[in-house]
DNA sequence: CGACCATTTGATATGGATCAAGCGATGTGG
DNA sequence: CCACATCGCTTGATCCATATCAAATGGTCG
């Protein structure tokens, strides 16, 4: 696991040498409007990873396509995932100098990189600009206050959270495609593996969801999810 | 517990009628210079509420004397505490309409409380302010994300984890006078005060610590405990 | 002193982890 | 085109850290 994400260091990190390109708006967030049309797009492979733990912050990145796990690691190994990215969503925006979690591609994705220097350079000058970045750096935290909370509930209620976490933020409400194998679920959760798969069975088991393939989600019973939710 | 709640709500909330003070300024943080002169002092009791979760946040706060703890619940009665301030801190700074968490008073607190409004102006005008706001803001999201970490570790190291950070913020590094009960600490932790207290009496055998009295700990090996904290 | 509350300690229960094996889909080389 | 290796996921058996239930101890205040 280690040793995979070393070799997909090198490669694929550096920004330098992109074209800009007139970026067209895929996901329009309505908090981000002038901080959309700046930077260039990049492909990142499956897995690998676009900046790690501790490296200065030198860009700022929005999903275009594809899915981004943040996370950080204890010294014995153990991961914790700090969120995924969708389209559309912004990441990577520090006000420290460095970087406090690692990114990675989860699939194939393609990524907007926008120079940190010139974000904060019109920050200084416009007060909206300045706002938005307050703004996104404050629902960042709404969102991981919100990660606590979930943190200290039941297997049972915290795979039902991320379920509907993830279904409301999909496209089609119902049907949901995880882009993400179950150990960064688990990972995500505070769980192990086997519990994620377990409680994903008993909830087919319970008629709250069904299972088509491992990696698409249909909810049956939102209702229910939700009392699950706690 | 709610009910306790619910009786402070009404009488110490509403800063108004109470009349501003040149405000001598306690702990000087760095970060929060020109913030630090405006509003007004008010003692909380024991126990009592500064604000609800999901109220509209007119006020900003900070901590003078005493020791404030927010929190949220779960619908059942779980309750997650989601920080503790100590003097100089502060809290209660939401970019949204309302307040995320509750806040109470630990112990009897002074605490300086900032009309929000005053703060947004000068925020529009100063762009300095502007950048305080929102340094505090990413201030609290490494904290929390901090907390994140803590919640998938071991009891021992949660608890360890706890004492040096607790001892960090304390003005004597080595001998650390806790505020809050077993209880506090157990909802910070999302462990029980059975196993909180479990594992300090542990934490004490193995010369870890020493408790001269249940409030009152002496950090006996400081490498032991950093180790531990993972 | 006695009541009350916080904390500790003890005994037992249990949810989720761990260890281990099976299964299904995908891809690859013969 | 099929046999088989691989990988991600599920299922099963057992273990263990922490929760739960219960009682004892200690500290504080009238």
């Amino acid at each position: 696991m280690l040793s995979q994400a070393m070799i997909s260091r090198s490669p694929s990190r550096a920004p330098v040498g992109y074209v800009a390109r007139p970026a067209a708006p895929v996901h329009s967030h309505p908090v981000t409007n002038s901080i959309e049309l700046m930077g260039a797009s990049m492909p990142f492979a499956r897995n690998s990873e676009i900046y790690g733990e501790n490296e200065p912050a030198e860009y700022l990145y929005r999903v275009i396509s594809g899915t981004v796990r943040t996370y950080r690691m204890l010294n014995d190994g153990r991961r914790q995932i700090g969120a995924f990215y969708l389209p559309g969503d912004l990441f990577g925006l520090e006000i420290g100098q460095d970087h406090s979690f690692s990114a990675e591609a989860i699939i194939d994705s393609k990524i907007m990189v926008i120079k940190r220097s010139s974000v904060m350079g019109l920050a200084e000058r416009q007060s909206d600009v300045a706002r938005q970045l307050w703004t996104m750096t404050a629902a960042e935290l709404l969102r991981t206050q919100s990660h606590i909370m979930l943190l200290i509930k039941t297997a049972q209620e915290r795979v039902a959270g991320f379920l509907l976490e993830m279904a409301a933020r999909s496209p089609a409400g119902k049907e949901v495609e995880l882009p993400m194998p179950r150990q960064d679920i688990a990972d995500y959760l505070g769980l192990t593996i086997e519990t994620v798969s377990r409680t994903l069975t008993q909830l087919e088991n319970s008629a709250a969801i069904s299972l088509p393939s491992s990696r698409r989600i249909v909810l049956r019973n939102r209702a229910a999810l939700t009392r699950m939710n706690a």
